[in-house]
DNA sequence: GAAGGAAACTAGCGCTCGTTCGTTTTCAAG
DNA sequence: CTTGAAAACGAACGAGCGCTAGTTTCCTTC
């Protein structure tokens, strides 16, 4: 997509308006879930009416899909960019959720709905992400401390203690108030992500 | 509570029909969060019409708290048992989410949405559960291996891996067919958490 | 078996949801 | 400055929500 020929240079007012109500709505779409989120709250957080929402996104369906495809999209590339190596990879990955700490918990609220009502981008990309992964981590010499079997279930936990981390911040700031969101406690988890890798996987 | 002296002995049809409803709503849920399940959902899945759930709890939110509170006291128990050993309390928790695997999909939905409209029981439980987590860990000898602001991170990571889980289980069986929650999958990932343990805090 | 209370039901209330119609305002191009 | 389309708006619709009053049915205990 995108096929900006000769476009207009200046990102119209339209544009930046939805870009507005992605952001707004991606917030609370995160903490809320879908049900739980209204779209009078999210045309009053984004400082709008009811009916503007209506110029650019058809419905509360559409306007939830638009938040996903715009988060997730990116992280499918960090993916599948063909020449990086996998530290490069995770650490674009870590990136990327740094840059959208909502999208975790976005993809979590996903996960727990199950099977039911599951949003179509979300299963394309989950899958072959998942069976990447476990090819990496096999390719891996330390990958030989583990069984056949448990390699799946390796991806599974490494899975959770990446998304699972951003996921479970608010509640920590609440209880704690300390904020893993944070540039240096992000760092510190960056950190202990690594040495995790290395103590599960050592390299000889 | 549960005054039970001279109580009868057989329990009453309404106990029953109680519990049928706990059950019921209990999935809906964890499936569906607070505000995606409707009261009409779970008085149909439970066979009733909704007045009759009036007659057990008092409204919604009741009914959502008796349901976290039912799943959440045994975990607690088996969290502050005085006399068991690490591993049987870790085998005691697994025990009681095989028993009740909707359970740490309910508790998610509540960590998920953060600081905001959090039920008092989980915030009581929560804090003091990572803190006792954090003394276990500290006690073992293999936790020299990792600095003292990793502890709290290994802590969050170990959670992470036991409640992910049973969380993404239902997704899992939309994607792949295969049904985590069955024993043997069970019994290897608890042989698999036993593993990443032993890995990650060696008894050297 | 009679009686009384618990439990399930029918009908419907007030309210908020997502959505739409018709109008007014804003903005960028000629 | 004019102009026409994009964008924001006020008002309101039908549907579904949690919840309740009043009534009927069921079960337990003398």
């Amino acid at each position: 997509m995108s096929a900006a020929a000769a476009a207009p240079i200046r990102t119209a007012k339209g544009e930046r308006t939805a870009e507005r109500i992605l952001d707004t709505a991606e917030a609370l779409f995160a903490e809320r879930g879908y049900a739980g989120t209204t779209l009078r709250d999210v045309a009053s957080a984004a400082g709008l009416r009811i009916p503007s929402l209506y110029n650019h996104f058809a419905g509360k369906d559409a306007l939830y899909a638009a938040v996903l495809e715009r988060g997730i999209a990116p992280v499918i590339d960090a993916l599948v960019a063909p020449d990086a190596s996998d530290a490069d990879t995770v650490q674009r990955i870590l990136g990327q959720l740094n840059r959208r700490p909502n999208l975790p918990r976005l993809v979590q609220q996903e996960v727990l709905r199950g099977g039911e009502h599951l949003s179509p981008v979300l299963v394309q990309w989950f899958k072959p992400a998942l069976t990447q992964a476990e090819e990496t981590l096999r390719a891996r010499p330390g990958s030989r401390r583990w069984s056949d079997e448990q390699i799946p279930l390796l991806v599974l936990a490494l899975y959770q203690v990446v998304v699972g981390y951003f996921a479970i911040a608010p509640l920590m700031k609440a209880l704690n108030g300390e904020d893993l969101l944070e540039s240096e406690a992000l760092a510190r988890q960056t950190r202990f992500f690594a040495d995790l890798v290395a103590a599960l996987l050592p390299e000889e």
